[in-house]
RNA sequence: GGAGAGGUGACAGAGUGGUCGAAUGUGCGUGAUUGGAAAUCACGUGUAGCCGCAAGGCUACCGGGGGUUCGAAUCCCCCCCUCUCCGCCA
């Protein structure tokens, strides 16, 4: 959510991310929603001090006195239109918060124009795409490939898009997310093992509700949803709560195993592990001082790299025009590595600075040491990593002539070996 | 799951229909006192929204939501959470 103040003092200002994210969104109704809630607010306000008036005048006269009696009978009428302009004011409210949740994040300075993906600017591209395996082949075609990682079993058990992973590739998965947790605590995170399913209040506060429901699973009859990524219960750990300016900023780095319906992606994303609607991820999250947050957001894009760049991955970084942006987000870089096998990028990691926009939402401040006030942090996150596209990428750029795959180095330690076998 | 108790400001803890945004204590801040400190004393100390150029004013908030009433922290209903006991169980 956007400060109301700045819609009311620069509506230019939005205007412009609203052009920038390429976006339809009609500001002129937000301002007349607006300026109707503010009159029908001061209305029921200016009713409401009147009834409170007459509530001191009444303490102080005798329960059953004539002027006690008259006073009741005046009030009687304020109470039924205070009623009335209540119900008007409920509803011209809600109007008001929904045309509010409507407007977009202001994109940085920094972010390019841009419209598509392709004007996405790419910059970086670490190791070499045309050295790795030329003869690899998609990571569902290699022989034995459902040996390790059983679709047809998981589609049975519980549908298509949940598989299951065994022996080798079990233990793949979990050398990766164990990689994944050491290097980021080694990079200042504190490692938090949160709750998997959070409550409607948590999904409003990070965005996926009320208009992300389809996107996730949820519970009957107690309501929860199965988290699609661990910054939804690590962002909302400080969900209306004040913090201590000097403990900013804060880092943790999270493992969660994230659920997402995908309803509505269809084509040939969905092959094998590039698309699925259980995953393991570790996500990195941060509060920080807003004065900081571009730094940090910085920092956060160097310790999710450094994962690619440990397990030896050609990757390339990615900084999101305005068109491509999303929503909520300021400024985001995406990583994404290649796979040889499908000759094409895979998005690992999105890492995003959504300054007070997610803050404000959920309102997670900092006391200001030297104003004494509660001021917004500014919050970012990004994956450090997710698992199924790593590891996809692993298979087909690692895979040797005699049909196993070699381990990463600095996964050998993890994994126990130097090779994974299919067979 | 069953029975009971309870949820009030940073914390503790009063308040059972009216001048209560809320006593008191602790903590915190500023000042006085002191060679310095402790102790003591004085004053101050929530969050948010709206109106206003400003000074300032008004409104809301006593777990959440609804109701009764001229008026609700206080009465009624529903929900959530915490604690104690019982049952069940990784």
């Amino acid at each position: 959510m956007l400060d109301p103040k700045l819609l009311r003092e620069s509506p230019d200002l939005v205007r412009a991310a609203i052009a920038k994210k390429h976006l339809a969104v009609d500001l002129d109704a937000v301002l007349a929603v607006d300026l109707a809630w503010r009159s029908a607010l001061t209305e029921v306000e200016g009713l409401r001090s009147k009834q409170k008036a007459a509530n001191n005048e009444m303490a102080a006269l005798k329960k059953g006195s004539p002027e006690f009696i008259a006073k009741v009978q005046e009030m009687k009428a304020v109470s039924t239109e205070i009623k009335v302009r209540e119900e008007t004011l409920k509803q011209t409210e809600e109007k008001w918060h929904a045309a509010m949740l409507s407007l977009p994040n202001l994109p940085h300075a920094t972010v390019p124009e841009g419209r598509t993906p392709e004007q996405n600017g790419v910059q970086a591209t670490h190791g070499d795409p045309a050295a790795v395996s030329p003869q690899a082949v998609p990571h569902w075609e290699i022989p034995g490939f459902d040996r390790l990682i059983d679709f047809p079993r998981g589609a049975k058990v519980t549908g298509a898009g949940f598989p299951f992973f065994i022996g080798d590739g079990a233990k793949l998965v979990r050398a990766l997310l164990q990689f994944f947790l050491d290097e980021n605590v080694k990079a200042g995170y504190t490692e938090v093992s949160p709750p998997i399913f959070v409550n409607a209040a948590s999904a409003t506060a990070t965005g996926q509700l009320p208009d992300k429901e389809g996107q996730m699973y949820e519970t009957t009859p107690d309501r929860l949803f199965a988290v699609p990524t661990a910054e939804v219960p690590l962002t909302n750990f400080f969900r209306d709560e004040i913090l201590d300016e000097s403990t900013l900023p804060v880092c943790r780095c999270a493992y969660t195993p994230c659920f997402r319906r995908e309803a509505g992606s269809y084509g040939k994303d969905v092959r094998g592990l590039n698309r699925v609607h259980q995953f393991d991820k570790v996500e990195l999250l941060k509060w920080v001082h807003p004065a900081t947050s571009y730094d940090e957001l910085e920092k956060l894009r160097a310790d999710a790299e450094r994962l690619l760049q440990k397990l030896g991955l050609p990757y390339r970084v990615l900084l999101m025009c305005g068109g491509d942006l999303g929503f909520a987000q300021s400024k985001k870089y995406d990583l994404e590595v290649w796979a040889a096998g499908q000759k094409r990028w895979l998005e690992v990691s999105s890492c995003s600075n959504f300054e007070s926009f997610q803050a404000r939402r959920a309102q997670i401040r900092f006391r200001n040491r030297a104003t004494g006030k509660p001021e917004l942090v500014h919050t970012l996150n990004g994956s450090g990593l997710a698992v199924p596209r790593v590891l996809a990428a692993l298979l087909e750029n690692n895979l040797q002539a005699d049909g196993r795959v070699k381990i990463p180095t600095a996964l050998v330690p993890y994994f126990g070996k130097e090779y994974l076998s299919f067979q």
